[in-house]
Order: C-alpha cells, then structure tokens, then sequence
DNA sequence: ACGCCCAGTGAAAGTAAGTTTCATCCGTGG
DNA sequence: CCACGGATGAAACTTACTTTCACTGGGCGT
C-alpha cells in the first residue's frame, strides 16, 4: 500500500525528537537536512512555516513533507503541534547547562563532567521511553523458554554483550558470548528452533554482527536486535528490534551515551527474564554471588 | 490600527489556559463559545483545524480569528502551536513514576524498564554531581602526562577496566588492561615513576584489585581508585579516589547502576584526557574509525 | 562503455487552511 | 422610526500545505 516505510511514531509519546535522530541516518540527504533543523531545536522548527523550515533547510517543500511522512506524521501541521509539545515538555531545568552536543574546546572540567552526565543520563531516559514494552515482552519470553542464548556484539558493543551473557549466565541461563567472529559464526550454526540470538550493534551496519545473526536465524533461533537506527540493516535479520536512544554527537563522546542505553535496555530484558522466575534466579544468584566473596576482603568499613 | 484589545499573552508563560478563562467574560458570545472549548480541552482544540472548530463552535472561521487576536495571538496557527506546548506541559506532573528503589514482584515490563531506567539515570546523576573536578583535574593530569597507563578491575568492573583502556589506546595513549590477576601483578611490577595505575572496584573491597594496586604504588607510580564507597580498603592504595554514587538495591538491578556510573565517570576522565591535546586525539581517532569501516555495511537506509 | 532503472529532488499545479473584507443583522438610543 | 454601532457570517482573497510530474544523476546489468 504506502510505498514510503513509515515508522510508527505513535507508542512514543515521550520522544519525537529521539524517534526522529534516530531515524536520522534513513533519510535522505534533504530529508536530513530537515530534520537535523528539527532536532536542533523543535520549538523554533514549530514555529516556522512550512515555506520558512524549507528554505531554512534549503530544500523544497515537497522534501519537508516528505520528512514528515518519513517520520510518521500525516503532514507538516501535525509535525508542527507534535513538536510544540515535544518542546514544551523538554523544558529543561532553569541552569543553563552545557547541554549543546559538544563540548566546547576552552571547558573545564566541570562543565565537562556536567555536560557528559546530563547527555549519558539523558541517553537512558530517553531509550527508555521509548522502549516498546511489548517487544521487550516478546523478548523475555524468548530468551525465558530458550533452551540456549548467542549474544553478539563487536567493538564497543561487544563489551555490553558480554555483559548480558554473563547476566544471564549468572541467573542459570545457559548464554554464550564470542569475542571472535569465526567462533560466533560455528555457535551460530549450532542454534536451532527454540533458541535465540541477540545481536547488538550501535549502528546496526556491522556486518560480522548481521551476518553471524543471519545465520542463526536460518537455522530457526529467534534473533534479536539491539541497535539505535530503526531502519538498519541489522534489523532486517531480526525476529524482533530493540532501539536505544542515544544521540552521539561527534567523537568527543564516544560511543558512551550509547553503551550506556544498550547497558539499560540489557538490564531490562535480565530484570524481565529474572522476574520470570523468582526463585531459580534467586539461588543461582546467592551462590554467585557466594562464590566471588573469598576474593572480597573485610566489609572495610573505615580506612586505617 | 489595531481597533481590537489585544492582551499581550506573550510573557506568561505557564498559562494561556488559566489567561484565556481569565479573559472569556470580556469576550463576546460567539468568542466565548470557542474559548470555552479550547479551554476544555487544549490539545484537542490544537489538532482541530480552524473550520472544524468554527464549526464545533457553531459559529464562522472569521470569529475564530477574532478570538485569537482578543487573546493575544497573531492568527490560528499561532494559538494552535501554543495550546499544544501548554498541553504537552500540563500533562507532566500527573506522571505517577514507578520510582521507588525496588521492583514489585509482580511488576509489569513496563513499570520494569521505568524503575530501572529512572534508576540508571539517577546513578548517573548523582554521580555526577559529587565527582569532585578537582580529584579528576588531577587524575586527568596525571594520565595525560603518563608514559603508560594500567587500568585494572574485576568482573563486572573488568568492563568498564576493559572500555578505558580501549578508550585511552583509540586517542593513542599507551594504555593496558589484563582479564588475569597474575598478568595484571606482572604488569604492575613493571611500572614506574610518572606511570598511572588505575583501580576499579565498585566494592573497594577486591582484593585482586587492590593488591594490583598497591604493587603499582610500591613501585612508584600514580594510584587512582574508582569505587562507591569512599572508605572502601581500596582508597588506601590510591592517591586520587574517584568515587560512584549508585545505590544498588537488591540483586535485581544487578550492578548495572553501578556500572553505568562508572562508565560516566571513566568518560570524563577520557574527555578531559582528550580534551588536553585536541590534535593528536582527532587524529588518532579519525584512523580508528577508518579502521572499522570496512566492517560495516552500506548506509542501509531503508529496509527492502 | 552504454543505456536502463530508480531513488531523490524541486518546480509547478492543485487543494486546503487561514485571513480579510464587507454586507447584514439586531439591539439601542435619539 | 430611523440612525448607529457592535457582532457576525459569507464570500473573496491570501497564504500554507500537498500532490504531481519531469528531471537528474548514480548504480547496475548487458
């Protein structure tokens, strides 16, 4: 029917802007333009009329429109109110903070750490809000019925893999995670029905990642994705997507902010997979948690 | 000029609604019957196009105008852009946050992902706001000027160890980091005067870490502690403590709070390092990503 | 290398929304 | 009873939004 792949925008009431950045990398170039306008700052964008945003962003209005299709909106004058919204909401607390993405050169460090923290904190709260309760569920149910789990993550995001394996490892999950490409592609072939791959990938475009995915679902495991662009390639391997909201800026961040939403998400599905079943996860966490004790020393309440 | 008595309502910024119904008896009757339906209900007086309410308010497009010019707006738009954002706004507050420390055990994912992510976000937070820029000034200092750099931790710890390390070698520092306890007390050993070694332990009570530590110390390099507890064994080995301010609760959030803290404050440091020599930081990290980018896929913008 | 195809784009035509103008209505006071 | 003026809606008008369409340029198969 529609040609055009529109994203719903509709179970996200508190993030537009998110929603758009994150879409950002899909559009095309004018399309880009625009919403990068958008993103910079929604409530001027809301004010300005449609003719006004286009010549602003260099473009034609037929882009403009076309951007708010792509976004999930019915046309510009929907965008426009949605974005009044979004802009009102966002009203950030009355200090000034160095919130712009990036940190200019001159800044101490407390306006460092200031504007790291606002951004990493802003990074969760956001993926949070816009995180599809229903997905997660379909995903914990996966992984809960599993009879193994692949986690697979390259790079930065290798680190935040590893990480929900050993979570789920350590609740009595039987989860494995291959820092190697050529190990993770042999445990891929191994899965089968009933199993389930995670593939994490900020940008969703690492192809050691999408491929090992690929061919754990054609071998009938239920592949996840974990990526912060709606539209990546990741995400045409996967049974179900899972999107962070992080909108790195330059370098200068890294790949934190991100880390930090991916670290979230994952922490949700292992709450959502521990709450499955209390007292299994319970007992398999006591006596790992007994385990690492003999490497602790005394409570070192005070020093000295 | 202008015959009609215009109310500015421009510099009263928390309520149009509350300056509307102010204003309805000073208004006429047709006027009035459409404020009183943008007054029942904003947003969806800002949906509604100004034929559609002229007709909902039984009266003409032209009356509408009229109201809008009495309230003190430039025209239709206007009024419909600002009566979002107001509604946008006022529907906030009644926002009942599943905040409390811990998870009801019959907690749905949705109430799941908002109490973790409230929780992460805090961590994140706070800790944040007690890092004193002072210790990291010095710590950044110190790194910046070291010939080498250790970073050690355990277990969950070891990632965010494992994420510096990676950070600091992507800007071209000589950084290391050892997933083994021994190879970690060799690499220790062989530090000197000038070389940083720093310790990460969410506890303070590792001893692998500790120890590590302290052989760095004896050796005669610079001892940093990252832990969330301030008088943790671990700050006896340390010159600058750096400390976390997450407060776990249960098992449930595991140490993912903790972990996002960490990651945060690990950023500033590498912010602040970089920050120091722009230059060769830029550099080091444009061929680093060049480097992965034969591991990525096209742009991947839409899907099939 | 050539030409086909198709995504991306803006110009222009077309439609809808918003604004102005103006004639009418109606109540009031001379 | 008429003159007046505010209130109002119909219609003309303007501006904003949307659709259509033709053109461009890069990729891909032959």
């Amino acid at each position: 029917m529609a040609k055009s792949p529109k994203i719903s925008a509709s179970h996200e009431p508190g993030g537009l802007i998110v929603h758009i950045s994150g879409l950002l990398p899909s559009l095309s170039p004018a399309e880009q333009r625009v919403a990068r306008l958008v993103v910079a700052d929604p409530a001027d964008a809301a004010r300005r009329t449609i003719t006004d945003l286009a010549t602003a962003a260099e473009t034609s209005e037929a882009t403009v429109i076309r951007f708010c299709r792509s976004v999930g909106m019915n046309g510009y004058p929907q965008l426009r109110i949605r974005l009044a919204a979004e802009a009102a909401r966002r009203v950030e607390p009355p200090d000034a903070r160095v919130v712009g993405g990036d940190i200019p050169p001159g800044a101490d460090l407390a306006q460092i750490i200031a504007t790291i923290a606002f951004n990493d904190a802003r990074a969760v709260e956001e993926t949070a809000e816009q995180l599809d309760p229903a997905v997660c569920e379909r995903v914990v149910e996966a992984i809960g019925a599993a009879g193994r789990i692949d986690v697979y993550g390259a790079g930065a995001s290798g680190f935040v893999a590893s990480d929900f394996q050993q979570k789920l490892h350590r609740i009595g999950r039987i989860a494995f995670y291959f820092p190697d490409v050529h190990t993770a592609l042999t445990s891929a072939a191994l899965l089968g029905r009933g199993d389930v791959a995670v593939g994490i990938s900020h940008t969703g475009t690492t192809s050691d990642v999408i491929e090992v995915l690929e061919q754990a679902r054609a071998r009938g495991a239920t592949t996840v994705a974990l990526t912060n662009f709606p539209r990546s390639p990741i995400t045409e391997v996967a049974d179900h997507v899972l999107t962070t909201a992080a909108r790195e800026t330059t370098y200068r961040s890294g790949a934190t902010a991100s880390r930090l939403a991916q670290l979230t998400v994952v922490d949700c599905l292992f709450v959502g997979v521990a709450a499955r079943s209390r007292a299994r996860t319970k007992k398999a966490l006591e006596a790992t948690a007994e385990a690492v004790q003999s490497r602790r020393v005394g409570p070192g309440r005070r020093r000295a």
